[in-house]
DNA sequence: TTGAAAGCGCTACCAT
DNA sequence: ATGGTAGCGCTTTCAA
């Protein structure tokens, strides 16, 4: 009878237990056209009592890939990365690909730390105000695939990202065709991609309205709160926030304000948080997942893209006369036989509830 | 000047460029204190400007070891997961291990993942609704610490979760108070050891009402809301629901169905979700955070319990004369020096909103 | 169809 | 303080 597992099974023992060579139990148990059936049960059994599991590490030493993928976000608060993530693993996992993740927030050197996991994945997707341009471009020198997701393209790196102005402006222009003269936008251009292409929507569908800019820092329900606590003073007819967490905030200012929404005052979201529908708030949706499952995906191509060239190169090192090159036959393998960075935005779409003015039919 | 980083620099190279052998680079890379102030610095500038990162893969096969430990979890749907994943995350980036992620459902075959990240990680965090408990046990026996989090206890493994029955006992007693004579247990209690906690406890706190068990299997606003729609034809006072999701689908049918809340109807969660809070809903908040990072903390202290006695174990094969051991000393180094299997449950705490009747003052 | 053996890149022990 | 070198466990030619 079998002994318990201890420690951990080698390929060494399962070879012994089965009476072959190492070679033969590595080509049993995944090449399986290469060996006998008779012999390949007789080590797929032996491993199932040996409970043999391959290491990983030399596996991936071997093989010179990690089977394996990292996401780079900021944080998990709020619903937005949790479900892009959710989305990334899903097709990740689809694709064959563990997922190792990585939060920079609280962190005390991220760039440190996606360098790090960098040594640990075959491809790595950074998302938006994590690291700075430069790190990115640092670590996709090296040649390993990276996408970007919801943020500022960097140069030969592909990017997915949702549509922000376009949608931003349909939803201010929708606030002055309910006769808002008088509109806020709550958020800092300068801190995140996504704001800064909101705002710049907002101000191209603000034609005949009043726009001020109102630099509120967090992302968070604390800030807008906080963020609205003042700017309510001045009167404004609508606060167009950042996003949800920010504008539930306001909500909960303008209750505290005594001031009623939306006869007082409008407000408007982004992203279609759960809560915003119970609140009531006007926003947009965005496709969070599958931001999430494309980036997966195009990170995916890149790496078997990138494995193909090595390969290739790999050969010709080796076959090749040792002749000189040409000079303009510098050694990029990896650039080469590379389509240009891909680009993506997908669409989003506004969701008018009761907080942006009356409505015959709102959604629900 | 440096070329632009091509595939990827090995120690050699390094070694090479500084003039030294592999082995003063890995020392002057790492121990520091044993090679020269002077070498040190002549490694370090080779290995900067070869852009020099060790490869993970070589390291763990050298060092046994992965310094990165997963988490099971069935998915990031609802702030619950993405919350306690969060708080695992980053207690396991403070002890300097990386984070694996795998999300069981909408996957073939849970277990055979799950076995697959075991092999690739120095430890394992295990959430319910995801695999069975015979896998946990499979894989707790080959020596790879474990932590189970919010579910019912496997032998010998560690347990954290967070309350459920006390204060599920209260919130019933909370709810009898007000006077509530029919109540109604929205959720499966065979579906998760959470729920099944959940309802014991509004059992217990029942007495003195009519108490009838709904088994609405899902856990989503969907669920909730179709559950309601029948389930609200029985005219209840008031229905507990497992969490917030479900009450707030249950929130959404009965004002579809022309009820108030809370005059005609009481309806409580369990989360408290920030869309509880904007729906005014009663609920049980749970230290999400805590939960995941007290998980990661523990899985520390194991893994390095079991590093520790696997080290001692190897000295002893390796040092010790080869005597007969006695019957009683069974090899099973990595449960040796292991202090029993902890245990530990997070308080809750009730929060009141309008949801469970009329109160002077509710949270905000 | 199978086995022998050369790496994969790094750590750590043993010399010097 | 530094170098030589034996593994770590697996994949993959190259021969047989």
């Amino acid at each position: 009878m079998a002994m318990k597992a201890l420690s951990k099974a080698t390929i060494y023992q399962v070879a012994q237990l089965a009476g072959v060579s190492i070679a033969t139990v590595s080509r049993a148990l995944r090449d399986s056209d290469l060996v006998t059936r008779e012999t390949r049960e007789r080590v797929q059994a032996a491993a199932q009592e040996l409970q043999f599991t391959p290491s990983r590490p030399a596996r991936s030493l071997a093989e010179g890939r990690h089977a394996a993928n990292g996401i780079v976000f900021p944080d998990l608060v709020g619903p937005y990365y949790a479900e892009v993530v959710l989305g990334y693993e899903a097709a990740a996992a689809a694709l064959g690909s563990s997922v190792l993740i990585l939060a920079t927030n609280g962190r005390r050197d991220p760039a440190a730390a996606v360098r790090e996991l960098a040594g640990r994945v075959d491809g790595l997707t950074v998302m938006g105000r994590t690291i700075g341009d430069d790190v990115v471009a640092g670590i996709a020198s090296t040649g390993l695939p990276v996408v970007l997701l919801a943020r500022d393209p960097v140069e030969g790196v592909d990017t997915v990202r949702a549509g922000n102005s376009n949608t931003a402006r349909a939803l201010a222009e929708h606030l002055v065709g309910h006769g808002h003269r008088t509109i806020t936008f709550l958020g800092d251009p300068d801190g995140s991609p996504d704001v800064a292409g909101r705002y710049a929507g907002v101000r191209a569908g603000s034609k005949g309205a009043h726009l001020t800019l109102v630099r509120g820092k967090g992302l968070d329900l604390e800030s807008g709160r906080r963020a609205a606590k003042s700017l309510l003073k001045d009167k404004p007819d609508a606060v167009v926030c950042a996003n949800d967490e920010v504008a539930l905030g306001v909500l909960l200012a303008a209750q505290e304000a005594g001031l009623r929404v939306p006869e007082d005052l409008a407000v408007t979201g982004w992203d279609d948080l759960l809560a915003a529908r119970f609140a009531g708030l006007t926003t947009v949706r965005q496709p969070m997942r599958e931001l999430g499952a494309t980036a997966a995906r195009w990170l995916n191509k890149r790496i078997n893209e990138s494995a193909t060239a090595t390969r290739r190169a790999d050969k010709r090192i080796n076959e090749g006369p040792p002749v000189a090159r040409r000079p303009d036959e510098r050694d990029e393998s990896h650039e080469e036989n590379r389509t240009a960075a891909r680009r993506r935005i997908l669409a989003t779409e506004v969701v008018i509830r009761g907080s942006c003015g009356a409505h015959e039919e709102v959604h629900p």
